[in-house]
DNA sequence: GCGCTTACTGTAACCGGTTACACACCGGAG
DNA sequence: CTCCGGTGTGTAACCGGTTACAGTAAGCGC
C-alpha cells in the first residue's frame, strides 16, 4: 500500500503539500494540486487512518455499549446510532455488557486505549464517578445516570400512568403490574407511574406488583402464578414489551382470552409487538429517535458544538393494537 | 495521559525496556521490571493502542457487515461474533449494508483505512473480485460467495427438503413455498430443496412458489393472495422465519386455523419464533454457532494459524412447535 | 528601490509506540 | 587467558500521517 511519501515523490512535491491537498487546508497552487491528485490516483493511495489518528488524537470511532444486542430493544437503537454516525463519518464499536459492571469496566478500558472519540451507553451498571473519570464525551440513552451526564430518555412515569389509566378506562377492575428489575431506573419510574394511578383504589394491594426481569421467560412464569392465584386480575401493565409477551403466552396457555378477559399493555414499542398475534398494545418509546438524538448529541459534544439540551426527555405514545379493548368515548 | 517516555523517565530506564516489560518479550532483569511496573502503576499508564497499531499494523479490531441489525437473525450472530472476539482481545465494528453494494463498498474502504485485522460478512452484494482485492482476511457467514473464500453456512437445501417432506408426511395435500429474494443464494438453495421434493407430485405447479423478500410484510400480502386464490393449500414452507410469521398472520386474518387447516414451517430458528403464538415450527440453523465458528475461523486466518476447513457447512435441525401437527410414526 | 503582505512550498519535529542493532557484562568451555 | 553465547540495556530509526516554522517569490503601495 502506497503511503504519503510515495505520493509526494511521484508528484515531485513534499509530504506537507500532499497532506494539504488531502485535507484541503493551507495554500496549494492549482497546478500542484492536479499533480498530487494525479499521483494519488495512479498509486491508488488512500490515507492511513491510524497514522492520522495518532497525530490528530481523533479516531472517528465511537463505542456503543448495550446490555445485549440480542434483546429486541437494542438493535433498533444500535441501527439509529450507526445510521447517524455514518453520516458524520464515524464508525461504531459494538459492546455487550450483560449489565455486568466488570464487563463494562473492561470495555471502558479497551475503548479508551483505542482512543475512541465518544461513547454511547444504553446500560448503567457503572458508578457515576467512573464515568466522569472517563475523559471522553459520553451520552447515556434510556437510563438516567446523573444530572451531570448528557442523557436521552423517554417519559417513563408519564407513559406508565397513561397505560394504567387506559386499562381502567376500558373497564378493567383489577390491574396488575409486571415490573422490571429493581436496579434499572426506568423500571422504577414505570412502576411509580403505575402506583400513582392505582394507589387509591380499594382493590389495590402491593401483591399486584410482580417482580420481573425484563425477560419473557420469567414474566411467563410469574404471570402464570399471578393468574392462577388471583384469577380476577383482568388487566396487566407490563414494564416492557418482552414481559407483556410473556404474560400473553401465560394467558394463552391458561386459555384466557385476550383482550376480552385480560387486557395487556406493554412498554417500548419494539417491532416484535407487531409480529405476534394478537398484536401488542403498547406505550411506544421513539426508540430509533432516541438513538439518533443521542448520536447527534454525542457528535456535538465531540466536535465542541453547542448542545442546546443536555437532558432530553422524549414523549411516549400509546399504540392501540390487539391486546386492549377499544374504548368509545 | 502518561506515555511510555514518562514511564521510562520515572523508572530511570529506556523506552525499549518499558516496551519489553509491557510486551513480555526480550530480556529484562527482574529488578528493572519491578521498577518499571512501579512507574506504570504510579502514572496510571495504559499503552496507546493507536500508536501500537501504527508500528504493528495490527489493530485488534475486526469489521462485521450485516444487512440490517434490526432483522432478528443478525443480533444473535453479532452477539456470537462479539463474544468470541472479546475472548481473543478483538473489538467489533458494526456496519449495516442494507444489501446495498454502494454501502458495502463504502465500508470496505473505511474499514481498510482503519486498518482492521479482519472482516466478517453476513451479506454478499459485493462482487467476488472486490473481496479478493481486499487484502484483509474475510469470512463469509450464511452466504456462499465462492469456493475461494472462507465460509460458514448451514445445510440449506437439506433443511428445505426435510421441512417439505415433513409437511407431506403429516398429511399436507398441497404445499406451497414462500421463497426469499432471487439474489440471495441461500434462498435459491432452499427453493431447490423444496422443488426436489415436490417436483414429481401431480399437484405441483410453479405458481405454488411465491416470491418473497425475507420480510414479514410482503410475505403477509403474498400469502393473503395465495390463500384466497388457492384455498386448498394446506402447507407452507417459508424460506425464513420472518416470512413464516407473515404467513401466519395472513392465516390468522383469514381465520384459517393453524396447524389444523394450514401447517407452516419456517427456516432459521430465530428466538422470535418462540415468542409468538402458536410457536413456530422451523428448521433451525445454529445461528450462534455460525457466528462463533466464523469468528474463530477469522481469528485463525488473522493469526496465521492453520485452519482445518475453510468451508464449514453446519447441520440444521427441525424444531417441532405449534404450527405443525404431530405425526405419530 | 524598499518594505509589507499574500501565495506557495519544503524541512523537520511530533504523535506514542516497536524493534533492529550496538554495546557491555558475565560465566563457562577450551 | 581467550572466545563465545546468553543476559540486560540503550539509541535511534521506523510506522504514516499532521503541522509549526521558515523561506522564497510575486505583487503592490509609497
Amino acid at each position: 500500500m502506497a503511503n504519503i511519501r510515495d505520493v509526494s515523490k511521484l508528484a515531485g512535491v513534499s509530504v506537507a503539500t500532499v497532506s494539504r491537498v488531502l485535507n484541503q487546508n493551507g495554500y496549494v497552487h492549482p497546478d500542484t494540486e492536479q499533480k498530487v491528485l494525479k499521483a494519488i490516483n495512479e498509486l491508488n493511495y488512500i490515507p492511513n487512518f491510524v497514522a492520522r489518528s495518532l497525530s490528530n488524537k481523533k479516531t472517528k470511532t465511537i463505542g456503543l455499549i448495550v446490555p445485549d444486542i440480542t434483546n429486541p430493544f437494542f438493535p433498533e437503537l444500535a441501527r439509529a446510532v450507526e445510521d447517524v454516525m455514518k453520516i458524520y463519518g464515524y464508525t461504531v464499536i459494538l459492546c455487550n455488557s450483560d449489565e455486568d459492571e466488570e464487563k463494562e469496566k473492561h470495555y471502558f478500558q479497551i475503548l479508551k486505549q483505542k482512543y475512541i472519540d465518544g461513547l454511547i451507553l444504553a446500560t448503567a451498571s457503572m458508578p457515576i464517578s467512573d464515568m466522569q473519570a472517563f475523559d471522553v464525551p459520553i451520552v447515556v440513552i434510556d437510563r438516567i445516570v446523573s444530572q451531570g451526564i448528557p442523557t436521552v430518555v423517554a417519559k417513563n412515569k408519564e407513559g406508565a400512568r397513561l397505560a394504567t389509566r387506559l386499562l381502567l378506562k376500558q373497564g378493567c377492575k383489577k390491574v396488575a403490574h409486571l415490573r422490571g428489575p429493581e436496579s434499572v431506573i426506568n423500571a422504577r419510574e414505570r412502576c411509580e407511574g403505575y402506583v400513582d394511578v392505582v394507589r387509591e383504589k380499594e382493590w389495590f394491594h402491593p401483591n399486584l406488583i410482580i417482580q420481573g426481569n425484563y425477560e419473557i421467560k420469567k414474566a411467563f412464569h410469574e404471570t402464570m402464578k399471578l393468574l392462577t392465584e388471583q384469577p380476577d386480575v383482568d388487566g396487566i401493565f407490563a414494564g416492557n414489551d418482552l414481559m407483556a409477551i410473556g404474560a400473553m403466552k401465560a394467558a394463552q396457555q391458561l386459555k384466557i382470552r385476550i383482550p376480552d378477559e385480560l387486557a395487556i399493555i406493554g412498554f417500548d414499542g419494539i417491532t416484535l409487538g407487531e409480529m405476534i398475534f394478537p398484536e401488542l398494545s403498547t406505550v411506544a418509546q421513539p426508540i430509533y429517535d432516541m438513538g439518533a438524538i443521542g448520536a447527534r448529541m454525542l457528535i456535538k459534544l465531540i466536535e465542541n458544538s453547542p448542545v442546546d439540551k443536555l437532558y432530553q426527555q422524549l414523549d411516549v405514545q400509546f399504540i392501540e393494537r390487539g391486546t386492549t379493548r377499544k374504548v368509545c368515548d
